[in-house]
This record gives structure tokens, sequence and C-alpha cells, in this order.
DNA sequence: ACTGTCGGGACCGCCCGTTGTT
DNA sequence: AACAACGGGCGGTCCCGACAGT
């Protein structure tokens, strides 16, 4: 019944060890054999499921970049108008907000690395672009319903991502500063306050 | 006949040197070895004048932060209603994202180590609520004016550097991508927006 | 086939090369590089088989004293009156008095260590007292058989090893100075002739 | 009214402090840079005084086998029988015994250099076979005057040189372990007792 | 007589990746 | 599919000694 390999699993008992380490100390600083022992496995194993420590990362990266995708589908569709649709959207990611700090430090991770190493790069960039996308094309769809003031949407999308991973990275340096996932869409509303069409 | 002893110079070489270094390639990737090649002193000299690779990070962040603190300090006075130095800082902050993208990153690295080092963390953590405070001052004197509508300040204040930091984070990504100097007047713009207290 | 492990074998090069190194330059003048070298083994063997620089020590002490142990186990038993038994005793010990001169070096480097290091000192007081308490009770036997005048037999037994290590020490310094072999017979009997029973 | 000039001041807390490191923690484990701090001088200040560490360590050992060979002479002379002088002797060892654990580290720190060090060893074996030769000439006049059954007497003086080095030896394993002082007199007498002449 | 500064060379420990074996 | 064992090299740290300036 088990329709998984022992492989397989071997494979994400290597990176859920990975993305722990990775979180927590860093790229450069977490090892292999850490990795590896945390995941209480053999470095023969790692380097069966892996090419290289740098191909495990990517991994990482992709996995995870591949269930941003997926949620973000889910969110896609919504007959609501824009702006109350994008308040339900930060209201979803609360969730995120309020996961582990790890989970939050691994984003950054990957991203500092996007502006080092070419192959991260080019794996997140596309992801990037994609999001940025996604949001202007739902802020065009409020300005073409009349909902919001008619501004550059590829702007006004930049200023969401902005919002909301820099409101990651206060949560980052101050976990119990303040309640981060409300904070979110209290922001938000008040970025769509500027957005919204002053109905005359 | 010296104002500055020979040290001085060399620590401060010593410390240039590693900027670049950990900006470009990070922290634990940057070797002690390396950044005294590139600064041209020996290792000798590194360790006479720093206790060790940590404390020269350390000193970077303390020395990145007071900079910081003065320049702040700068635009701190003004007339003008609240709404207008705030546009006008960010016009100020132009300057900072056109610097180089390894001023940027030497940033980030800071704030990532932050997380994970309670050294780095005591550091910046009080120039961190040092700032939040400050923007929250002028938010509140924006609402005690009358420019701004009474939110609270403290979430104002958050929510703008978020958008800084947040703006500075996707230019790392993708440095091409946009006026990102521009974009930042605009998004603050829109912000405040939002914030602005509508008169009746 | 194979009874003893390919690692345990190169574990062996690893402890007898360093045992020379320790004996002959000491303990903090032996490098580990040097050990690899003279051992014929690379540094990931080294790091792979022993935890430390210091473990490998811990290793050598313990090694040495399970040997030392073993061979007083050998003459424990005997039946003939102990002024004898210890004389012969103090004659079977003439081999290790005629044995290279980094075979004693390396017990006094045991011996000084455990008065800095903690754990070496833990290693090496119980085997310390095991060894007392034996001579202890073996003198103690003698005054019971009314072969030794009735001292404090721990005093004797402290005499006894004060000799014996005493000895090997001259000989570090001085070896060609005497037949420290047949010197240590010599003193016994000596000591031996102060302990005896005046038979009335 | 200070004969001593500032430079002999200054060699000598080096010397001291030199002194404490080493026999806490060893000639190789003692840094230069360590001294001089725990000395409260700079490390020039040390390469003016000494040529080297090494160089240090021999003035060390030089003035200690000065102090020694001082003490030695003070108890030279005497006109009480040979047994009662070595009984003396050994009682005024008491206070070597008594000082402090460091003291006698340094003692075996040499000795230990002198088996690895041909320069040390030249200038301790000197004064080794002072010492031998002044117990054999003591014994030798022992026999002589009848108070000592006729051994040969340079054995008899290795024999008390090991019973005083064992005991010290002892000692810094187990520092509480026994009254070592007293211990040594002990023992010298058992010693003595065999070397007795037997009154007939 | 002494200080501050520096050079260069080790040292220990660790790390990434490979290999032979099962 | 995985493991024990290993290779070779780099990493930060520290150390001894030198030397220019008082």
């Amino acid at each position: 019944m088990n329709e998984r390999s022992k492989g397989e699993v071997t494979a994400e008992k290597i990176m859920r060890a990975a993305q722990e380490g990775f979180a927590q100390n860093g790229y450069a600083a977490t090892g292999v054999a850490e990795i590896c022992a945390s995941a209480g496995v053999s470095k023969g194993a790692f380097y069966y499921h892996f090419e290289s420590k740098q191909s495990l990362f990517m991994a990482l990266v992709e996995a995870w970049l591949g269930e941003l995708e997926g949620s973000l589908a889910q969110v896609a569709e919504g007959v609501q108008p824009v702006p109350e649709r994008l308040l339900a959207m930060s209201r979803l990611m609360t969730g995120l907000f309020s996961s582990d700090v790890v989970q939050i430090s691994i984003f950054f991770e990957f991203w500092m690395q996007a502006g080092r190493d070419a192959a991260v790069h080019a794996a997140v960039i596309a992801p990037y672009y994609h999001f940025q996308r996604f949001f202007a094309e739902l802020l065009q769809r409020g300005i073409d319903e009349g909902s919001l003031s008619a501004i550059d949407p590829v702007l006004g999308a930049q200023g969401i991502i902005s919002l909301a991973s820099g409101l990651l990275l206060q949560r980052l340096l101050d976990p119990e500063g303040a309640d981060w996932g409300r904070l979110l869409e209290s922001s938000m509303q008040l970025l769509l306050e500027g957005l919204r069409k002053v109905e005359s």
C-alpha cells in the first residue's frame, strides 16, 4: 500500500533536516554531516540522493516555490471586488506569519542566495515575476471594475510585495514585537485606502 | 603630526575590505584570509585589531548603525507638514537605493545575522526600536496637526519600515527591474494617501 | 574473514604514531598533521576515528592503563613470602626499564597532563589508587605473615611507587648513567631491609 | 637607594609570570603574549630582555638550579652522624612539599624538557650529578664512620633522589592524598633502616 | 627601556565529496 | 539504497618574533 519508495522517504527526511539547519544557521554554516546526522542517515545516503549541497538547496527552493505557487492558485479566483479579495488574501497569510520563525528564515535565506548564486537566482526570479504579474493583474482588474484608482498596477504590485516581505523581515528581528499577522492586514488596508478610488 | 595612528588606518582598511567581502559573498563564505589579502595586511595585523571574525562583523554593524543614526538626525527637524516631510525623506533615500547593490546586501546580512547571533541581535534591536519610535512620533505629530487620520502611529511606522525594506529586498533580487528609488516615493505616497485625513 | 575491520587498523596506526610523537616531543609540540603523516593517513581519517587530539590522548592513556592493569594481575597471585614477591616483581619491571626511553616518556607525559586536565586526571587517579591499594595489601599480608615489621602499609606502598617512578624519572634524564633496571632491584632490597621484621 | 635598575625589575616580573604560566599549563601551552599580559608588560619588553621563549625558560631553569644549590650548601656541613643528618634534611624539605603544586609542576616541566631539548639537558645534567655526588659522599661518610652498612654509595644516592622525586610526583597527582611532607620523612627512615649497619 | 603594530607560519578542527562494500 | 571509511584542503585562531618609533 506504501506508494512511496524507501528512497523518496529518505530524500524527504534529508530535505526536512536541511531546511531546519539552513534556517537556523544559514546555508554556509550548516554542514552536510550535520544535516545527515539530524536526518538520521549516512553521508552515503545523502550523496546518493543529491549531487551536492548546492543541489539540495536548489531542491529545497524549488519545493518551496512549488508550494507557494499552489497556495497562490487557490486564492486566484473569486468574484468579490478586488480590495476585498486582497484583504482576504492578507488574512490568509496570517497563517504564514504565525508559523515558525524558522520557516521565514529559510525564505530569506533563499532570497539572499539568489543575489549571489546564478542558479538560485534563475530559479527564483521567474516565480517572483509570476507573483508580481499576479498582483498587477489583480490590481488592473480593480481599476477596470472601478474600485481602484488608476495607478500603475505593476507599481502597486511591488508595493504589496514590499509590505508583506518587509513585515516578515521585521518579524525575524522581533518576533514578539507585534502581532505581525494582524499587522499585515492593517497596513494592507492602509495601502488600499490609498489605492481606492474616491467615489465622487 | 599624523592625526590618525597607523593602527587605525589598518583597522579601517580591514573593515572596508570585509564589508565588500561580506556583501558580495555573505558572512560565512568570506574568509579571514580573503579579507586580509584584499585589505593588503597580514593575519597578524587582523587579529591584532579584531578579536575574531565575529567581532569584526560587529564593528561593521555598529559603524553602519552609527552612520544611519547620524543621517536620521539630519532629517529629524523640519517645519513642513508631516506628509511632505515623509515624502521628502523617501526622496532622500533614493540615494541609498541607487547605491551599489553591495551596500544593500550587507544591510540584510546584518539583519539575518541578528536573527541568529545574540550579540548582533542585541546591537541591532535597539536602533531598530529607535527608528520605529522616530517614525511613530512623526506620525503622531501628523495626527496632532490634523494632516493624518487617527491610526495607531506605531502600526504606521512599522508599515513605513516594511515598505522601505521590502523594496530594498526586491531590488536585491532584480536590480534592473524597476526604478526602485522612484518606486519608494510612489508607494510612500500611496500609503500616505491612505493615512491622509479626509478634509471635511 | 578479516577479524579486524579496516577502521580499527587505521585507528591503531594513528595511536601508535601518536604515542611515538607525544613521547618524543610532548603532547603540545606534536601536531595532528605530524601524527597523520607518520601514520600514513589523512586528517579526514584522523577525525573520523577521534573526536579531537585530546580524545586521542585519552584513548592512549586508557589503553596504556589497561595494559598495566593486565600485567599487574599476572603477578598478583603467588605463594612466596611477600618480600620475595616484591623483589620478583621489581625484577620483572626490568623489562620496562630497559625499554625505549620513548615508552617511559609517554608515561610521564600522561602523569603531567593529569595534573592539568581534569579528564585525564579522572582517568588516571582511579588506577593510581588501585595500584596503591594493591601494594598496600601486599605489605599488609607481609605484616600478617610476620615477614615485615608493622608499619603503615599505605605509607609503604607510596614509598615503593616513589622508588619505581623516581628511578624511571632519573633514567629519563640520564639513560646511560646507570643500570637502572638492576638499580630498582637493589634499592627495593634496601627498602625491604628497612621493612623486614627483625627476627628475634 | 634602589640598587636594582628598572630593567631588572621588569625581567623579574616576566620570569615570575612565566614560571606561573609554565607550571600551570606547561611550556608549550603557555604563550608569550599570555606571559606578557600577566606580567603587565608589552611584547617589546619581553624581547628586549629575553632572546626567545626558550631562553626565558633556560633563565628560569638556571635561577631555580641556583636556588637549589644554595639551599643544598646550607645543609652540607654538620657534625651529627649521617643518618640523623639525612633525616634532618628530609625534614627541611617538608617546606618544599607543602609549597604550591605550581612550584612542583615547574620542576617536572624542567625535567621533561631536559629529555627533549639539548640545551636544557646540558644545563640540568650537571646539577643533577652534583646532587648525586653530594648524597653519595654523605653516604660514604656514613659508611666510613660506621653508621651505615657498606653498600654502593652512588646507588644509595640514586635511591634517595628517587624517593624524593617520586613522592613529589605523586603529590602532583593527588595533592590531598597524603601528608606528603611527613611521608618523605617516614620513607627516608625506612630506607635508612635498610642502610643502617646492624650493630653487632 | 619599552610600546604599538605587524608578518607569516603553523595548528586544530571541520568540511565536502568519493570510494569500496554490502 | 545506503554505509563506513577516507582524502585532501580550507577555516578561524593564535603564536613567536621583528621592528619602527619613541
